[in-house]
DNA sequence: AATAGTTATGCAAACGTTTTCATTTCGTAT
DNA sequence: ATACGAAATGAAAACGTTTGCATAACTATT
């Protein structure tokens, strides 16, 4: 079997019988490039194999055919369907996805960034408003188009496209509380460093305060963004504090754990204990018992978000941030 | 504020009062150059604010620093748990990760795949061992390190890290008919081009049948890999045919769905009818009731994955493919 | 003190494209 | 037939690195 690791433009283009500007038009400008000679080149890469050097390509300055995304974690449901959406739409335009995961470090995610910078993405996508001092300053001196997922915020400084957060909170703490509860307790992951769960917590706390509940300390659980430890935070409330009679959970992952924490101690739920989460995951539709949340429209915020990156990328970048709202609405189920 | 996209190798060496080419030394050999230059090109490097540029050095033709990933889809739990374990083996030997979805299509699959090797990456990750010829001989025909996941098959063209499909599906197979089921149906998508369902519905078919046990047409399940055509199609079998007391779905997503039917149309489960999985994904055992299904480890195959991957980037590319088999085994629940 | 061996650095030629500018070719209006 | 503008193509200079080879500066050996 014959390998090729080393066929280039030159090599089409002496097959064509043209000349190497001309196969490079024909990929970049097809309409500059009569159609009889486009076949001719066509042919000649079938006929060698060639596959064309986008590094080569890039070096150039102006396309590298690639945007960066940096999100907390692929593991669980969070970012999978945003993800997704967002993969599907930058391909329709012909770019690729370069990948890096931080574990919700900001540090980490700084140089993440610089390592997609030295890959020359054309663009990048980040999730949420809460980034450390040098990633923006290194987005803002490197002028790179740039787009945040997740969060909606009127004054932010970068572009963004996604619900309110702590409009969720806010209805979510409605939803509850319109149901009678008063006894409520709450489970987040640790705010700081995470715009989304802490506005939400915000529209919480603040909701219920006016409406003359409060949480005490011992109803404040932290966890993490996993069922198995949200499930453990919750047990050890149930054994050691009284209960309450609703949990609003800071997403549908640590809902879900809860749910499991309150089974395991011998409640029902719903009829014992209330329990609602944010987010809708896909998942959470189809659980037993399926899951009261607040829709944050995932796949939608992930295309709106390409197309939004997109733009930038190939137009004005001294032009304002483009800031998309995405509205949140409450699911009600189980 | 000052917009440097531009500053390159030469302002740092000159900056630094060294020749470029040791700039470039500092950065890929570092043990070839002073410590004290290595101190004057940092400072350099900062004062500047220079970001190498990969393009440039994978023009080179050797190392680009990026692998290509290429999963059906990123929407469900099925790849989260394996990616991210495989986004992070990756990084700690200072590759970034290209990634891409070709929902279960094989041609798509392979257009991907080319668009992966035009960015020049070191290596490509797959899923499973069904792909089109035109990807296996490109593959070959460039001589790409690639690695093979999800699926063990001990004569597999390229290197593969997974467990044993089929066996799985056996294993599953033994566990219902031990509890007494004879009424048993099964729920698999489309198998064609997936050799990991397929294997799995092969053991399935095998054991029962060797046992006396054979599967109506009318209970033998086609769904898609989402819990809502799950649900749908499992609603159908239960409104149309007699009732099984069991059945196998081909992975915990459907068996998810199939749960939701049974219980949206009054069934007990467990206690009416029995429901079981494979693939073990970090929900299914917080779900409620939690799924009895078959553990697929798919963070120790990401993991192992990415390091076979980096071990044939690094190594000989004419070696045998390496393979390894990771142990299923059974977690039985509810 | 002279020589050989080592180590650190510089020089300059790649690497495979894209793009500007110049040239040729072609169709069309005179 | 001639001239002119438009369209298609080619020549060659970038783009920002890496690396083989050459040289210079040390160290160690006699």
């Amino acid at each position: 079997m014959k390998k090729n690791t080393n066929v280039d433009i030159i090599d089409v283009a002496i097959k064509a019988g043209v000349s190497p500007a001309t196969v490079s038009r024909s990929f970049n400008h097809p309409n500059k490039v009569l159609k009889s000679t486009q076949k001719r080149i066509e042919k000649a890469i079938l006929q060698t194999g060639y596959i064309r050097n986008r590094a080569a390509q890039a070096i150039q300055g102006k396309r590298s055919g690639t945007v960066g995304l940096i999100v907390p974690t692929l593991d669980n449901a969070i970012f999978s369907n945003l993800i997704q959406a967002f993969s599907v739409e930058i391909r329709k335009h012909g770019f690729t996805m370069l990948v890096a995961t931080n574990g919700y470090d900001l540090d980490d995610e700084y140089t993440l960034l610089r390592s997609l910078l030295e890959h020359r993405v054309e663009g990048v996508a980040l999730i949420g408003h809460d980034h450390s001092k040098e990633t923006y300053n290194l987005l803002n001196i490197r002028n790179v188009p740039v787009v945040s997922m997740w969060n909606y915020k009127e004054d932010s400084l970068i572009s963004c496209v996604g619900g309110e957060n702590k409009e969720a909170g806010i209805e979510i703490a409605k939803h509850i509380s319109s149901l009678g509860h008063t006894k409520i307790a709450m489970a987040f992951p640790n705010v700081e460093d995470n715009d989304r769960a802490r506005d939400r917590k915000i529209g919480v706390v603040e909701y219920l305060n006016s409406h003359g509940i409060s949480i005490p300390e011992y109803w404040d659980i932290k966890t993490e963004y996993s069922v198995g430890d949200a499930r453990n935070c919750a047990e050890e409330l149930f054994n050691k504090y009284p209960h309450p009679t609703a949990i609003i959970a800071g997403n549908d992952v640590i809902a879900r754990g809860i749910i499991y924490a309150a089974q395991s101690c011998g409640m029902n739920v719903p009829k014992d204990i209330s329990i609602t989460g944010i987010g809708d995951f896909s998942s959470s539709e189809s659980s037993f018992p399926s899951i009261t949340t607040i829709r944050m429209r995932p796949n939608k915020v992930g295309k709106k978000a390409a197309s939004v990156l997109i733009d930038r990328i190939n137009g004005d970048r001294e032009a304002e941030p483009t800031r998309i709202k995405v509205s949140v609405e409450i699911t009600s189920r189980d």
